[in-house]
RNA sequence: GGUCCCUUCGUCUAGCGGUCUAGGACGUCGCCCUUUCACGGCGAAAACACGGGUUCGAUUCCCGUAGGGAUCACCA
């Protein structure tokens, strides 16, 4: 036993293969298998399936033990690498060799090959005729692996906790190949045995692995232990209901952090409603995730992805999250466009912009860039609506506007935006007519959070200095 | 193709025989708020795949059909 448990314990796992970086679907494994674990008092493991020696690297496993990290996903004990096991598996076989569970097959891949393609031609389901399951005339040094004795008749019934009762009959089952000629153990054997050894009651993971199971449990029978409870999940499709791929965002979880700017409890939030619900709520707290889930309101169609609401759900989470938070969020995507570290003013004037910034951000990309115009060297960039507004305003009325801030004595958003309205009244023009040109001057855009609490957190002197710079390029404009 | 599974608005879902003139959310559209854009508020269009049963009564139970998915390696 390598996983610490007590007896009647809930231990669950997650074992992903560091063939590539944690992607979305993995990701919400993890979940379920952590918020399962939470629920019930127990435990939550982590196995990396490092078997396959050519597929799996370094660089995977850092990725994966990254995304779980970032999405908060902490895992009981320590951490179990499948290959550091194999002499563990190849005992079990041999064990089921020695009782006559297991039998060697001297088959080769291209006899078996052969077999299939016959098969195939006959229309017949193909699968391993058992032809070395009763023999006993082995070749001397001929290669071989080992295979699983498996009934043959009746049938076995899984009550997976998700997909309800499913029964397949033996007959559609062959022996499974446990150990390879090289000795090595195949994925079959090696997951039962180290879920057997590292003590796991409940098997969460995508319904690819459906089939799996019933092989899966003829060994476990054949071994004579306890068999863990079931339950396997849909996986996650596409926008278009084909699997998910590259181009419906099957990315792995650093890209949702660092091309998407989402924050990982919006992840969170966004995969657990996908296939599962509590009544009509839509944004569940980690503590009430953890309280309300459960297995059979896991729904047991695959559920289509859907970059919209994920976005939907980062902007409420990216309102709701500490100013203080963001803005340690944003300062490197903000430094890297201004082209210079952020001082500690920048930070304070950020921060202090950020209860409105976050307002109209869809995620931290969006956030980022909608405060470079805070933290910009005069003269700021003016953008097209920026440039038209100006233009079409005249130079006359941004000049007044001008004079009219200059003096206001105490520069609050009260006062600030009193001054403007009293100059609009004067000039019997809408409000809007004197905004939105000192809109274009202060922030270099036609949309801007409310523009006296822009002008109150830049400060008087900026103000007038952006309104001057735009006067002068007004004016240029004009003249040339 | 064999086996297994699934099927409520475009999408995620609520519903677990009568409460359904089928609820919520995203998206879409309209209105309000308003100095812009957002946020927020209000409202609209939008679904029980189809056909049989069972039942006094089916979105809910059963069986077909269609559609979708998973899986059939000495890969995991």
């Amino acid at each position: 036993m390598i996983g610490a448990s007590e007896p009647g314990k809930v231990v669950t796992r997650f074992a992903p293969s560091p063939t590539g970086f944690l992607h979305i679907g993995g990701a919400r494994t993890a979940l379920f298998n952590y918020l399962f674990a939470r629920h019930h008092g127990g435990e939550f493991h982590l196995r990396i399936e490092d078997t396959d020696r050519a597929r799996s690297t370094e660089p995977a496993i850092a990725a994966i033990l990254d995304g779980l990290t970032w999405l908060d996903f902490e895992w009981d004990g320590a951490i179990v690498y499948q290959f550091a096991r194999a002499a563990r598996h190849a005992e079990v076989a041999h064990q089921l060799l020695a009782a006559g569970h297991a039998y060697r097959c001297y088959a080769s891949p291209e006899d078996l090959e052969e077999m299939r393609a016959a098969q195939r031609a006959a229309k017949q389901p193909m699968r391993y005729d058992g032809r070395w399951r009763d023999r006993t005339d082995w070749p001397n040094d001929a290669p071989f692996v080992i295979r699983l004795r498996a009934p043959q008749t009746g049938s076995v019934t899984i009550n997976d906790l998700v997909q309800g009762p499913v029964t397949v009959a033996n007959a559609e089952l062959d022996d499974m190949v446990l150990l390879r000629s090289d000795g090595s153990p195949t994925y079959m054997l090696a997951v039962v045995v180290d879920d057997q050894d590292m003590g796991v009651t409940h098997v969460i993971r995508g319904d690819d692995h459906l089939n799996n199971a019933f092989r899966q449990l003829a060994l476990i029978r054949a071994m004579g232990w306890a068999e863990p409870h079931y339950a396997h999940i849909p996986l996650i499709h596409g926008s278009d209901g084909a699997k998910l791929s590259k181009r419906h965002g099957a990315l792995g979880v650093d890209a949702y952090r660092d091309d998407l700017g989402l924050l990982p409890e919006a992840v969170e939030n966004y995969l657990l409603r996908l296939g599962w619900g509590h009544g009509d709520d839509e944004f569940i707290s980690r503590a009430q995730a953890v309280e309300w889930f459960d297995l059979a309101g896991v729904g047991r169609g695959p559920a289509r992805f859907d970059l919209k609401k994920l976005e939907s759900v980062n902007g409420h989470y990216l309102r709701a999250a500490d100013d203080a938070r963001l803005t340690a969020l944003i300062d490197t995507k903000v430094g890297g466009v201004i082209g210079r570290d952020l001082t500690a003013d920048d930070r304070n004037l950020l921060q202090r912009s950020m209860s409105e910034l976050k307002k109209r951000a869809a995620n931290l990309n969006d956030l980022a860039s909608s405060s470079l115009f805070l933290l910009r060297s005069r003269p700021i960039p003016m953008d097209d609506g920026a440039a038209k507004l100006l233009a079409s305003a005249g130079l006359g009325n941004l000049a007044r506007a001008r004079a009219a801030l200059a003096g206001v004595a105490d520069w609050s958003v009260p006062a600030l935006e009193t001054a403007a309205r009293a100059l609009a009244e004067a000039e019997a023009v809408k409000l809007g007519q004197i905004a939105q040109p000192l809109r274009a001057a202060v922030t270099g855009s036609s949309q801007s959070p409310g523009l006296f609490d822009v002008m109150a957190v830049l400060g008087r002197d900026e103000v007038l200095g952006r309104i001057d710079d735009a006067l002068i390029a007004t004016q240029e404009g004009a003249s040339a």
